[in-house]
DNA sequence: CTTGCAAGTCTACACTCGTATACTTATATC
DNA sequence: GATATAAGTATACGAGTGTAGACTTGCAAG
């Protein structure tokens, strides 16, 4: 056989997703503005120049973090659509107790991140106006659904940003048990399967 | 008389001011660490460094900021409280359709724009406790108030974020008689005045 | 073993930032 | 009108940024 990647010679690829996750954890730490590109850069192993070479520049960098976050735009899975235990489970993966979508509630960390940074705000508005359709048409029935979708993912948003960035302690701190109880009915009425 | 502020010889009172609001303004444009001190200074017509002479630092001058949008921490006149006529203002306030709290909701912006700046985000983090509490014991009633009193800041929190930062197309330029029909149930469930 | 080429590093450049010091100008009082 | 003093400006510095080009090193094929 041809047998034309073999072992990986200094391991570009394992190269690449170490720098990719350490942005990733430095955009959402520190926000655009904040996080360098040579302490993304030595946290993954190498050089700030390596970062240029493998991702041309740092918002090209930053769209693929973006991206990345939001690569699986299915927040639920489809199988309740327009049921009441639709917003249970939303509720419960929204304050972490449940696993699916967690990528893309990690994308809002990262997008709030994104600070005021003109290229920054412009790419997150992007990925956004994608998660957004996705949500509309796949989520929400009913009229006015991009509006109830919009909504939907403000608060998500906003509890992702007082629960990650802010530290609210009463978002924080509070049981993630009581949080989903009182979001659930919330969220039933955004849907409209209340 | 006395008389003893006459004209004000080149207005101080008048120039701190005018950095005040042009910093607030740079400030939900561009971010914390986007807005440059020169910027700021060139908008409000004097040079940087009246920016150090009246605020001292950056730092100082964001808080100053941020502490005067949430000046007033009374989101809403204390006449309804308990009502569900309550949640139709709350929700018209939010899109702007009146105009009590306008402070409040500019305040998000700014403190959005604070990024991920360690700085910004401690003074914000400060402001946000500061009317979350306001918002805790003057708002909302009955159980859990303070985890709910988080669910509703939450909630202008994101909104303001998609509408005004992002511009998401659904609530930015939707009618906003119907953005307020859609938000006032949601509301009056957070509230408990359903 | 030699050689080609990708992977990675070093050094440096142009730029912007926040801030400090020294200077200039206008205003109000004597 | 002279003068003290506050208001405002000019210049500059040191640090940190993203990025570019030349250099070095390691791996795999001939």
């Amino acid at each position: 056989m041809a047998d034309e990647k073999p072992t990986r010679r200094r391991n570009a690829e394992e190269t690449r997703s170490a720098i990719l996750a350490s942005a990733r954890r430095a955009f959402a730490e520190s926000g655009y503005d904040g996080a360098g590109l040579r302490g993304i850069a030595e946290a993954a192993g190498v050089t700030a120049m390596m970062v240029g070479r493998y991702f041309g520049s740092k918002e090209q960098l930053f769209a693929e973090v973006v991206a990345d976050t939001m690569r699986d735009p299915v927040i639920l899975s489809a199988d309740n659509l327009g049921s009441p235990q639709m917003a249970r489970e939303f509720a419960r993966a929204l304050v972490g107790l449940s696993t699916p979508g967690q990528a893309v509630l990690d994308g809002f960390r990262v997008m709030w991140a994104s600070g005021g940074s003109e290229v920054a705000a412009r790419i997150a508005r992007e990925q956004i106006r994608t998660v957004h359709h996705a949500t509309a048409e796949g989520l929400v029935r009913g009229d006015h659904a991009p509006e109830r979708a919009a909504i939907l993912l403000s608060l998500v948003a906003g509890v992702q940003l007082m629960r990650q960035q802010i530290g609210l302690p009463a978002l924080a701190d509070a049981d993630p048990e009581v949080l989903a109880g009182l979001l659930e009915p919330v969220i039933a009425v955004v849907l409209g399967v209340a």
